[in-house]
DNA sequence: TCGTATTACATAAGACTCTAATGTATTAAA
DNA sequence: TTTAATACATTAGAGTCTTATGTAATACGA
């Protein structure tokens, strides 16, 4: 991204969308499919990411499954029922803040 | 705002898109614009917007006009040359931004 | 088979941006 | 006359990120 700062604040959004969507999914599977569906203008970082899946394990929005893959050993994580509600919040959240900055701002949502 | 992590990063693009079309507007001005554009949703903290404002005339995008009103004196802010610049880039980096998180969140645009 | 890239987890220091609190002072309105 | 609104500003602290670093398994090409 051009101005990493804008992503601030929506990193939790974007994994309990993901995980709403996909059921479950580990770590670096998440940084691979932003990047993905993002065409590469998104990156998450480790260092952002983990953290942020801890806290929200911690916050009781998400559980875990260790899946052993040979000698490897995958994290995946799941939405628990009040991640499920806080991820449909976050993404009414997000939209009511596009909306008020395209107020704010003075510009209309570009379609295509 | 309910979330109002979302906020971060924007700020600067909203000053500077206000005093884009604005011409000239003084700290207390520009909170209340942005109160009634965005429909009491939004509300810039004096903390926030005279740190801001200090550093983008320090950084040369912004320029200011002290006004005699009575006793009182009003800081007018205005845009430099490249403080135009910079505004319109980054309403781009925004809509940029939006449109990325869109792909992201696998959502689209509300209309109205 | 040896080195490099990729996969996969994780932590820590520091930067940056904001909120909340606080402060000063003028002006308008009740 | 006292409260609200106007108008500037700073500071401590919280939260979220980036950058750097670390460990280790696996895959792939030379």
């Amino acid at each position: 991204m051009h101005s990493p700062e804008l992503l601030k604040g929506t990193l939790q959004t974007i994994i309990l969308k993901l995980l709403a969507d996909s059921g479950k999914m580990y770590g670096y599977e998440i940084t691979q499919r932003v990047k993905e569906l993002s065409g590469g203008m998104l990156t998450l970082t480790e260092g952002a990411l983990y953290p942020t899946l801890h806290k929200l394990e911690a916050e009781g929005l998400l559980s875990t499954e260790k899946i052993s893959m040979g000698k490897r050993v995958r994290k995946y994580y799941l939405l628990t029922p009040t991640g499920t509600n806080t991820a449909a919040q976050k993404i009414e959240d997000f939209e009511a803040f596009i909306a008020t900055m395209f107020k704010v701002l003075q510009i209309k949502p570009q379609l295509g």
